[in-house]
DNA sequence: GTCAAATACTAGGACATCCTACTATTGATG
DNA sequence: CATCAATAGTAGGATGTCCTAGTATTTGAC
């Protein structure tokens, strides 16, 4: 879901009804597409009488694409690190916290994930040496996660990479990246994110 | 991947680096944050001299969490369904195609994702009987994927499920969503969807 | 016409996500 | 102090996504 590239999750576009459509295209994995697939999608949504959800249809449809998109970038930077960008933000959780460590349902609410996900991802980054699990201090229950230092280095070389590869240039301009953030800003408030 | 509730795919937040945070949650799956997580790290991205990213960072990091909430909103309204996302959205493209039926190779081109992904869909959909798989009548390579009746039944019922659920409000205020659109627009044309 | 390259699809595997269920420990209640 | 609900984490299963590899068919070049 997230899967493989990642991807994981399921974030296609809703569809895309171009009339016709030659065998043009060449690239297996992301043919190119004559029309716009969303615009096309809205229309087909007024001709069948939900003007009321086009919009709000093609909003939905168009962040489900740009995660697709920014998610096979940013994996594609990450994999010569061999780390996947769910792994990677654990590391990075790590290296922001002022122990460099945290425990596992730390990790899973600020990441906004499953317990269970997170347990997957600790796994994965113990089986790397990139942290190590330590028992808590006070609560037996729980398990903290540290950020070994192959793990430290691991996270300010893959971050530069990132940074340079995507976060500075997102293919938006600085007015879309404003609108973005401060759009979804609004939403994750309704979600009950902050 | 989608897992789940699906989503699937990668998507969480980057990261929150919140001081401290007491134990308040309560909401085993997402409990919620004291602060903004995103707004956090972009605070950490500036304190590390990444100022550069930081924006992008934020814009990129919107976009996965965004996505994470409209996935599981739209996989709710789906389940009574029993069908995911994924398998909406071909059938989507079919209710929309003019002969109800499209070969696999155009159903994955048209919805951007691996051809895999749509054995994977169609096969699950016609064990479900919403679909069949078709010769091609000229292209013996090819397979074509009819709408069932069942099929188109349910695209109209799961549709109206979601634009009274989930598209026509989205969260987002009129301008937001248009905000969305226009600037992912951007993006997705950069990306060569159209 | 024949053969190589391109195309359509499937199979199997790696990851990531979610959910349910289960164990261990803590904390609150009587 | 004893019991029970809540919490932390793991195990196993379902889905979805991607990739690589392999088969069948079509298309294009010589």
């Amino acid at each position: 879901m997230t899967g493989g590239r990642p991807g994981c999750g399921p974030a296609p576009t809703i569809a895309a009804m171009a009339p016709a459509r030659k065998p043009t295209t060449r690239q297996p994995p992301t043919p190119r597409l004559a029309s716009d697939p969303i615009a096309e999608a809205q229309r087909q949504w007024s001709a069948h009488g939900w003007e009321g959800a086009s919009d709000g249809m093609a909003a939905v449809t168009s962040i489900m694409r740009a995660h697709q998109i920014y998610l096979a970038r940013v994996e594609a930077v990450l994999r010569p690190f061999d780390v996947s960008f769910a792994r990677y933000e654990v590391l990075m959780l790590l290296y922001f916290s002022k122990r460099g460590a945290l425990p596992m349902r730390t990790i899973g609410s600020r990441l906004q994930v499953h317990q269970t996900s997170v347990t997957n991802a600790v796994d994965r980054l113990e089986a790397a040496r990139l942290v190590r699990r330590l028992p808590h201090p006070t609560d037996r229950r729980a398990t903290l996660v540290e950020l070994a230092p192959a793990g430290r280095g691991l996270a300010e070389k893959a971050t530069a990479a990132l940074n340079d590869e995507v976060f500075t240039d997102t293919g938006l301009s600085a007015r879309g990246v404003n609108d973005i953030v401060r759009t979804i800003g609004q939403l994750r408030r309704g979600a009950g994110d902050f």
